[in-house]
DNA sequence: GTAATAGAAGCG
DNA sequence: GCTTCTATTACA
């Protein structure tokens, strides 16, 4: 009898599972990209066609070849797409996430576009996407930015250039950063912007809104899923060709893509932390190679990744100096002076007190950052006792704002770490004495020492949280010079204060940023400084309070070129990003203290060993909710041979444990 | 000893 | 994500 014509094709479900093949009747061939449905333990499910999986080939994996060999393959139940759902060019990035960050085909999937690309569901008509003018508008558009030459000359290049190009911008500010994203686009088709979070993302769709009109399209994690799903098929119909977003938009299903902006390139928003732990520098650059476009990253600070890219000539690099406020680094003057505390026991030195007045004397705003949050330590004078938490041994912070429900308790100790909470006493909980001594300068104890010394002889209104409750009603006070206090979340509001931005700054006692995990806490820092800087005025000043000056002193100029050369030297010496590349493997295993020490040497898949890769650990940590994780770090030379090297890590794991992989993690 | 339940595996 | 299989615990 005459047999049915059999095609067997690779399917992806939007989960966390591998592709899986399946048949269908007739010799009509689906293209990569198609969305169908098929059986998926017994429930019917939607899919994209990975690839066709031809007789005799035999397609990444185990057993698989052609399918109709070693087990009964289902049939795929219906085609919903007459054709590809997604470029090519989308198949292939998600193809590469999959390999590159070491996750099932499935998940990357998920990732890149939540499901809601396969969901049924009839779209409504969108009510309004315009939404009201909520907003003051801060930061007006400086127009005339671009007319120098040189920057005529920068977009002339980005507009013109042909096939795979990538550029690195490093802007002398933020406005000027914007205005050139916006200009390049201007009159491109199929554009995708990327902005590390929401709130900027909205400054830039303000922007946008009124050039692009139509075009433009929104696209964030915050949307719900019958937003997100009006979105795609607005994109996938070609009704908008702009897409604006945060890290999800780089995903953006457009049918092709010419250029892909990516603001504030160093941010590390972009590093997504779940599931799949992808960066969006890295997709951005290889879904702009695979579609033959442009890539633009732009930064006031680029990486050192980037930066080292634009050195070797992968990059183009477009630079554009600007003024940077002065930059003071203060020696902690309690240091020299011992315990002997200067009246009041003031944690502010003098220099910053004398400054700030003096500009807000002037009518002008001050920033006030610190990393801390609470009030203080409270240590005992008589014992030496502190309190620490049960079960993390930290030194629990008081919070007097915070009320514990503990009877009786005005203030509450809490634990940073894990979150634990006590009501807190008046007198020493080991030897009862009276004389508790604040330790650290936290938040709250700043913003008593900012009401004690600035507030007390003028009318300052001191802003120190979110802005929750924008209204209008600040007009009468709008008149009142502001001192902003708090985290870098208060100085991101002082920075949208348009015309008003802080004249002065000052930074209490930052350096414990250095001693945050990981090889890239200078640079971190160093980006904050400048986005700090970015933040004030025009004649801005920032002073650094601290009692490490070493630390600072590479920051002090702002000197980027400068500080990079430090940076990068120190980078190769130690064999850490951009010079290499790394893993880190997060184990979690019950009580197991880890099944091997010393992994074997690493070889690849043919058993040619890696000269040059190697795997640190594991070490012990502790989560927030107290839980025991082990962690390896995995450096070799190239992406490939990470790749290898990981691979032969994880055969040393003994099976059972939870294991998450995370490549170029933060 | 079996039943109830939780957690991991696998899905073509 | 949902089913199914397996390991563990509860319980008469």
């Amino acid at each position: 009898m005459l047999k049915s014509v059999m095609a067997f094709f690779d399917l992806v479900f939007p989960l966390k599972l591998k592709p899986l093949t399946y048949e269908m009747e007739g010799a009509k061939t689906l293209l990569p990209g198609t969305v169908v449905e098929a059986e998926l333990k017994k429930t019917i499910r939607r899919a994209l066609i990975l690839d066709e999986n031809l007789p005799g080939e035999n397609v990444s994996g185990e057993g698989r070849g052609q399918g109709a060999g070693k087990f009964p393959t289902k049939t795929i139940k219906s085609v919903l797409t007459d054709g590809p759902a997604i470029s090519a060019p989308l198949l292939g990035l998600l193809k590469w996430m999959a390999g590159y960050y070491m996750v099932p085909e499935g998940l990357a999937l998920k990732v890149m576009f939540g499901g809601e690309l396969f969901e049924k569901g009839k779209p409504r008509k969108a009510k309004r996407p315009e939404r009201g003018g909520t907003r003051p508008a801060g930061a007006e558009a400086p127009a005339a930015l671009l007319t120098a030459s040189d920057a005529v000359a920068a977009l002339t290049r980005i507009r013109q250039a042909q096939d795979y190009r990538a550029f690195l911008l490093h802007a002398p500010n933020g406005p000027f950063e914007g205005e050139l994203a916006l200009e390049a686009s201007r009159d491109q088709k199929g554009v995708i912007v990327i902005c590390p979070e929401r709130s900027r993302m909205m400054e830039y769709e303000r922007r946008m809104k009124p050039v692009f009109g139509g075009r433009l399209c929104v696209l964030h994690g915050g949307l719900t899923s019958a937003k997100r799903r009006f979105a795609y098929e607005k994109i996938l119909a070609g009704e908008t060709d702009v897409v604006l977003g945060t890290r999800v938009a780089v995903f953006a299903p457009l049918k092709k893509v010419s250029l892909i902006i990516l603001t504030g390139e160093e941010d590390p928003n972009y590093k997504n932390r779940q599931d799949v732990r992808y960066g969006t520098r890295e997709v951005a650059v290889m879904r702009a190679w695979l579609e033959k476009a442009r890539v633009l990253l732009s930064s006031i600070c680029p990486s050192a990744e980037s930066y080292l890219n634009a050195l070797r000539g992968k990059y183009e690099y477009l630079r554009f100096p600007g003024e940077k406020p002065a930059v003071r680094v203060l020696l902690d003057s309690k240091k020299k002076s011992g315990s002997g505390l200067p009246a009041g026991g003031d944690i502010m030195d003098r220099a910053i007190t004398a400054a700030f007045a003096g500009a807000l004397e002037k009518g002008r705003n001050a920033l006030l950052v610190a990393n801390r949050p609470g009030h203080s330590v409270p240590l005992c004078e008589d014992c030496g006792h502190f309190e620490r938490c049960p079960s993390c041994g930290t030194a629990l912070v008081l919070h007097k704002t915070l009320k514990a429900k503990k009877a009786g308790a005005s203030a509450s100790l809490l634990c940073h770490h894990c979150g634990f909470v006590k009501g807190a006493q008046e007198t020493c909980g080991v030897c009862g004495g009276h004389g508790l001594k604040p330790l650290g300068a936290g938040i709250e104890r700043l913003k008593e020492e900012a009401e004690r010394l600035l507030t007390g002889t003028m009318g300052i209104k001191i802003v120190d949280r979110g802005k929750k409750t924008e209204k209008p009603e600040d007009a009468p006070e709008a008149l009142l010079p502001l001192l902003y206090l708090g985290t870098k979340r208060v100085s991101k509001i002082a920075g949208e204060a348009g015309a008003a931005r802080p004249k002065i700054a000052a930074l209490i006692y930052p350096e414990s940023a250095f001693f945050r995990p990981g090889f890239r806490s200078r640079e971190r820092v160093f980006a904050e400084i400048n986005h700090l800087a970015d933040r004030l005025s025009a004649d801005g000043k920032i002073i650094i309070q601290t009692k490490t000056p070493e630390l600072f002193r590479a920051m002090k100029e702002l000197d980027y070129e400068g500080f990079m050369k430090e940076e990068l030297e120190e980078r190769k010496a130690l064999g850490y990003p951009p010079f290499s590349k790394i893993a880190q493997i997060t184990i979690e295993a019950p009580t197991k203290p880890m099944p091997a020490q010393a992994p074997p040497p690493v070889k690849t898949r043919s058993g040619v060993e890696i000269p040059d890769a190697q795997v640190l650990g594991p070490i012990e940590k502790t989560d927030e909710k107290g839980k025991k994780f082990f962690l390896l770090l995995v450096k070799a030379p190239t992406a490939r041979a990470l790749k290898a090297a990981v691979g032969a890590a994880l055969r040393t794991i003994a099976p059972g444990a939870k294991v998450t992989v995370d490549i170029d993690p933060a």
